[in-house]
DNA sequence: GATGAATGAGCATTCATTCAT
DNA sequence: AATGAATGAATGCTCATTCAT
């Protein structure tokens, strides 16, 4: 894995340059804390989360003010990532497998990914940062429904902000459902679902 | 809303009929506690429930030995309730509408009842008797799809625990996204996909 | 085992007789408080003493108004059994031996009740009645010893106040201390401490 | 009274070295447990410690993850003082002396300190470390015992668990036995029980 | 008198956050 | 900048005692 941040210069205050340890420290926290909210969601010690990336808490608290500030750097990281995913399929040939197939990745990442979950639970307190990335998110995935919709392959009568909804639902309940096929499944049902054209 | 505790004689040992009073207390503690889990969720401090109640902290500890105890409590009255309504729903006519009244419905209940939600989001906390009557509801559940299958309302490759996981995930995401309207899109989306014969 | 409370009217106001029901009940939970604090000590809860007596915990506090008054009229049947032991005691022909043996037993019963030494161990708690008691027992107690005293099987410079603390201090550490032989040993060294007399 | 934690790097973990102000609030723990264990026995709150220790109780916590952590390490402190003295007796020329001094100061200070008592008192809760301290005075405890056996000043039929056993008991009940004099006249019947040959 | 439900102060322990080193 | 020690509010739970039934 590359650095987690290289699209900005750190977490707190986005324009003055770290020195070069200090980011390294912020990675490592990062990383830690990613795997740990990863598997154990938001309720693990922040302690816990230090002594993992090899830190000291005060370090963490340096770069991120608050805890929830550091879970929400945390699913920033795969938000942008999603962001990438979105726009990339967005030039595909078939809108409607684009947007199917966006849909199914990005729920495949939440079952493994708790804290992507957790995040997409959380209500509102997002700061402006997160704001704007998740607006990103929304544009991006509002493209590919649109696109979608224009061709015909999904139906008209619903919004993004519906099928985000599914999607996250989905993506709750996925973890809990074990096994890969029957995640497929819940993704086959939902993206049928949206394919249908409303019952009349 | 009628006593909350009509088909049991309490929450801890059924056996022994509880006094006028502490049926009243245990029901002003379910009720309190179902008001504030389903607003607040599973981290609400037993004190303020006791608080809210009118009782203090010994009486609810008294009923309910532990705070999970308290919150299992709280969600199998709801469980109890769709128990009865799947039942119910299980003799109709049309057994398509049947299973899409009872999903729609238990998504309205939800979205309103947050408690119910972070209680199918609960993983392996379960107890005996709460195995039981999820168990019913799964059971109950499953005469409603397998009756919509063999009608052909609903398509054969999915089990009753896609079906539930899907509920449930619209359940989790349902009040976040205000509005009977947009609540209705998605119940509209996830029927559809259960409808639709898979897409090859 | 007959009643316990054979030489009193009930512990809390010595002059009102009780109804047969009401003896019954005091006997019953003198009964299941004798064995609990003899296997567990004072750290058990009163609702455990009044299940296992078979009575709801307001009936021992109708006779007991306090846990320590409770625990001390347990100890209080134990104090006077050695009392009684003691006078027996103090017709017989060898006034040494006769002491030792009330040593040895008081010991061996301590280590099988836990209370007594509890009891031993508590300080300034004492009510009247129990004063008393403790009184008759050092009274006792002292006849015992002067008899050994004066017919030259004990040091003389020595008070029954400390031989009682030699034994309590035995009481104590005996039942740790596993095993009757060991016992024995402990009991063995005291006796000689006392017969010896003095090193110059 | 100088540094309680002369000889150790701290309770917790004796690798890495405490900084000075952590140091310093350890043995200010350290100083007011022992005063009020001393005094009130186990029973004080953690939060009234640290109320006399000037610190949060989240200071104890770091420090000793447990009540009982704390207390084995106020009562270790006086067992390594113990194990010092044993050690230190055992070279001198009268062995019986020795021993007799040992024991006569080993009750002396449980007088003041009743904590240590408590500990004595204490049955399975050890943990290794406290298993090897406590090993270690019995070790030293029993080079003094048997060099005073085998030097005839103290009788054959008793092991050092015995004598440990007779000091401990003597020790819960000299501190309520108000007065030095009387003290040592405890100590004297038991140091001459030990003496004597046994009564055949 | 008996019952056991109700009470609530009390306690051990955790953890987000601050701050001295 | 980094560290990790200190803080203390908060929380779940227990249990002696009181009081309505």
């Amino acid at each position: 894995m590359t650095s987690v941040t290289t699209s900005t210069n750190g977490p707190r205050e986005a324009h003055r340059p770290l020195r070069a340890d200090a980011r390294r420290n912020v990675d490592k926290v990062l990383r830690a804390a990613e795997e740990v909210f990863a598997t154990e969601g938001l309720a693990v010690p922040i302690d816990e989360i230090a002594r993992r990336a090899g830190v000291g808490v005060g370090t963490v608290y340096r770069h991120f003010p608050t805890k929830q500030a550091l879970f929400q750097a945390v699913v920033m990281v795969r938000l942008k990532a999603l962001v990438e995913r979105a726009k990339a399929l967005s030039g595909a040939e078939d809108a409607g497998a684009a947007l199917f197939t966006f849909v199914s990745e990005l729920v495949e990442v939440a079952v493994k990914k708790r804290d992507l979950t957790d995040e997409l639970a959380q209500e509102g307190l997002d700061d402006e940062v997160h704001a704007v990335v998740k607006g990103e998110l929304q544009g991006a995935f509002e493209v590919l429904l649109q696109r979608a919709q224009v061709g015909g392959c999904v139906r008209d009568d619903i919004c993004s902000a519906d099928v985000t909804a599914l999607v996250m639902g989905t993506c709750m309940v996925a973890d809990r459902h074990a096994g890969h096929d029957a995640t497929s499944r819940l993704i086959g049902v939902i993206c049928d679902g949206l394919r249908a054209h409303p019952h009349q």
